[in-house]
DNA sequence: CTTAAAATACGAACTCCTTCGTACTAAATC
DNA sequence: GATTTAGTACGAAGGAGTTCGTATTTTAAG
């Protein structure tokens, strides 16, 4: 049924068929990797279990991993007998894929109405706000149309 | 991997577990029964087919939206031999649920973050942006903390 | 040296989603 | 009334993701 669709991105038209597409499980792995840098898959599931109250296995953990490997989500140092894993992959573009995605399939590409939907529904901390009013106020004064 | 977890909303945690969560496809055809009401299989596989440039088999609707049905997502008028669909969830609460959700896997619960990237990568017009501003006004004014 | 511990590789099972073919049934057409 | 058309029901296949058990290998400990 999905994709593949096309997306404004910057007054060009992008295509956003194929795109990397981190399943939920890859993603609280990349989370980890981007907050603690390279780690092996035993420091990875440890701070899996740590997170969730939920257990899991190693040989899980250590599947998907290798899985996220041949997708080329991870780099792998096998130069030790234990294997060291790097993200890949930047935070921040896999955020605007998924948010993309996520704003195309739930809310028909409105973006207003996500952030409006965002601002109301979540506890935001003064500063935070400052900070989304001083990038609206940049927007304003670039497209003064 | 994934879930369950817990969610602030309105200063109180909400359990994020067995959340009502639609998959693309089902999304695309609650958008279409959001949007014209009311609808046979047969208009929602017409219009499936007029939005995508794909073709999909009219069973596969069907049997998505069988299955939409017996999850309870859908309701049914089956009085008449052409069963008549209509979306049973509503359209803010879905967005609501899916939008936790997507907060939590993609920016870890981050919610300003998301907003910036989002009004950064995506055109809004001068409208939205007031609204945004507006509310995040109204916000600003009741939380004086 | 033998044994235990820890790591990787791999395959199998399970679930969920999607897709379609086929069978059956009711309605409309000739 | 017979045939074509349009609808529902259902099952089966295929793919993707997750989970784990088991086998194998390497390192460390006794």
């Amino acid at each position: 049924m999905p994709f593949p669709y096309y997306c404004i991105r910057n007054d060009s038209y992008i295509l956003m068929a194929n795109e990397i597409r981190p399943t939920e499980g890859e993603l609280e792995i990349l989370q980890i990797l981007w907050k603690k840098g390279p780690s092996t898959v035993r420091e990875v599931n440890d701070q899996l279990i740590d997170l969730q109250a939920k257990s899991i296995g190693y040989t899980t953990t250590l599947k998907i991993m290798q899985i996220m490997f041949e997708k080329g989500l991870l780099r792998r140092d096998d130069s030790q007998r234990t294997h060291v894993y790097t993200a890949e992959v930047r935070e921040g573009k896999i955020q605007s894929a998924l948010l993309d995605r996520f704003l195309h399939a739930a809310y028909k590409g409105s973006a207003s109405k996500l952030a409006l939907q965002l601002l109301g529904n979540h506890k935001t901390t003064p500063d935070e706000l400052a900070q989304i009013k001083a990038l609206i106020d940049q927007l304003e004064k670039n497209k003064p149309s």
